[in-house]
RNA sequence: GGGCCCGUGGCUUAGCAUGGAUAGAGCGACGGCCUUCUAAGCCGUAGAUCGCGGGUUCAAAUCCCGCCGGGUCCGCCA
């Protein structure tokens, strides 16, 4: 709805109606900066220039007043656009905030190497891949997710014969297990290095397509496959698919980039097939002395594949990636390919330095989420709630505080963990849940006293109902945001203020205890609330409890 | 050494793309609030040289240059 709204200023100001001046404001509903650029051309005092544009705007139904001030020109929506708002949430429900924007889009998350389980690092690439993914969806894409399964690394081949040769600890997560052969194998190689060959031998087996190898690999790969995806449900992250990295040697198409840029002179062969291109600082190995291809090989072949089946694609990776992600855009647009969009995000670290899954040294997200969740079911372990239905809240008020904590962080800040802090509960997710329980609390009461018809009236508003449902109005603004800048951590954050305001509403605005008209008011802005909330959560990937 | 990213109250952080009206929020601290719709809550108070220095501008957290601190990349690794 502010969309429209927006809409409508840009089309009231006519030729000064740029969407670059257009500023949100704590001192109107939109304002204008137009006049202070304006004024620099003409020579003419900003205020001055404010006020003659004012003259000559044509208002349209949502903008209720215009004013010049200070050389801004502030606009106020409408009561008619805060009844349709309000309006149009409950009517659409479900389906509120949604945009109807086309296309196919691809986005690539996690990918972490099956060697074990994912970590807090891997967790922070999920979570912002799997809520771009919701909010993609909600925006009208037709979104499909991707796991690309690092099957064919030297790590994999160190993995499947640390397996074998150490047996995989049953007592443990299956995952765990893996991640503790191959632990154990990469020290086992540390004082052997002439068992190094068998690496290698492996390694070109394996791409070689050897029956036999390629069963070991999937035993081993499908271990660590298993767990991963245990984690990844528990945090309410799904894949349409996996999609191993082999399969592009198999079916064909690193054969046929190979040959592609080889048809282009690029590539020379002085052993190992070196791409040789003048403007890049770096060369770049596509193909080994021995005959197996690098990881950026098939890379190049997954996305060259993925070009040809989607309009656009995303790929979530470590800011580690970032010349990596150079070197693979410019090999796709060598051969043509549409470039995929990525989003890059810092490392998480450990107070004593980066984790490492080969030296064992990484916080888990198991044992995050583990953590987590005895912290929440403590909190309700004393009430009357059955049993079943505890362990359901701890279970979501967990995630909900993980996932939050995770995405509400602008990707490229780097993040130090701390137990203590990732363990606290009394903030931020589950303050939004506890807002959606409340106004669902005051529905739920409502109804058992014969609820009346809901009425929202923009003349009776109270400035703080007022800044409620302009808040609220802003949820397909803030899609639309993600979708066009890639930082899901801003829809995170308006979630919060909705939260916010909406407590602030429900402190100083009795509802069911309200007069006629205001009790009908109230309770629209109730039900719209709870809404937008639950409608947010779900983008984020969180329950929206409707007890606590 | 070169490239990229980060640096905002004690801590975490928004704002930076597109310069503009008092730098917004949470945690923690301190003081208060449960005969009132869920106290996982609320109210109040204290707390900021926006890393440092220069520049551009009527106006800089935001743009430019230099520097400092931290991270990261620069593999026939993935």
């Amino acid at each position: 709805m502010f969309l429209k709204f927006r809409q409508q200023v840009i089309e009231a100001l006519k030729e000064y109606g740029d969407e670059k001046f257009l500023r949100e404001s704590d001192h109107a509903d939109l304002s204008s900066t137009i006049a202070f650029k304006i004024s620099k051309e003409k020579n003419q005092k900003p205020q001055e220039v404010a006020e003659s544009i004012l003259e000559n705007l044509e208002l349209k139904e949502y903008i209720g007043s215009v004013e010049a001030l200070n050389g801004y020109i502030n606009f106020f929506a409408s009561y008619e656009f805060l009844e349709d708002t309000i309006n149009s949430i409950i009517d659409l429900d479900e389906n509120y905030g949604s945009l109807s924007i086309k296309g196919n889009v691809l986005i690539e998350h996690t990918s972490a190497n099956p060697d074990g389980p994912l970590h807090i690092g891997h967790i922070r690439n999920s979570i912002i891949g799997d809520t771009l993914a919701r909010i993609f969806r909600k925006a009208g894409y037709n979104v499909t997710t991707h796991y690309y399964v690092n099957d064919m690394g030297r790590q994999m081949a160190i993995t499947v014969l640390g397996v074998e040769r150490f047996g995989v600890d049953s007592s443990l997560k299956i995952d765990h297990a893996v991640a503790k052969a191959y632990i154990q194998m990469n020290k086992f190689l540390d004082e052997n290095p002439d068992f190094d060959k068998e690496v290698g031998k492996l390694m070109i087996e394996y791409e070689q397509g050897d029956e036999e190898v390629v069963k070991r690999f999937r035993e081993v790969v499908n271990m660590a496959l298993k767990g991963i995806r245990e984690t990844l449900t528990k945090l309410n992250v799904r894949h349409d698919e996996y999609v191993w990295e082999s399969e592009f040697i198999r079916n064909g198409y690193v054969d046929r980039i190979l040959n592609e840029l080889d048809s282009k002179n690029l590539i020379r062969k002085d052993g190992a097939w070196i791409l040789e291109i003048d403007d890049f600082e770096k060369e770049i190995v596509l193909k080994r002395e021995n005959g197996t291809t690098v990881y950026i090989t098939r890379d190049v072949a997954y996305h060259v594949w993925k070009s040809e089946r989607f309009e656009e694609s995303i790929n979530v990776l470590g800011a580690d990636h970032k010349l990596y992600g150079m070197q693979l855009k410019k090999l796709l647009e060598i051969l043509s390919a549409k470039l995929p969009k990525i989003v890059f995000f810092e490392f998480v670290s450990l107070p004593e330095g980066s984790m490492s899954t080969r030296r064992g040294k990484f916080i888990s997200a198991d044992e995050l989420i583990d953590k987590l969740y005895r912290e929440a079911y403590k909190i309700i372990e004393g009430r009357e709630i059955d049993e079943e239905e505890k362990k359901r809240i701890a279970k979501a008020v967990a995630i909900a505080a993980l996932r939050y904590d995770f995405v509400k962080i602008a990707p490229e800040k780097p993040m130090t963990f701390d137990w203590k802090k990732a363990l606290g509960l009394e903030n931020t997710a589950n303050y939004i849940q506890y807002s959606h329980a409340r106004a669902c609390s005051i529905l739920r009461n409502a109804v058992s006293q014969g609820m009346p018809d809901l009425e929202f009236i923009g003349e009776i508003c109270s400035d703080i109902e007022r800044k409620l449902v302009m808040l609220l109005s802003k949820f397909s603004y803030y899609v639309l945001r993600v979708v066009k800048e890639l930082r899901p951590n801003v829809f995170a954050d308006y979630i919060m203020n909705v939260a916010i305001t909406f407590n602030e509403f429900y402190r100083t605005h009795p509802v069911l205890k309200a007069e006629s008209d205001y009790r009908m008011h109230r309770l629209a802005i109730v039900d719209a609330t709870r809404i937008v909330l639950r409608n947010g959560l779900e983008l984020l990937g969180i329950e929206a409890l409707e007890k606590m």
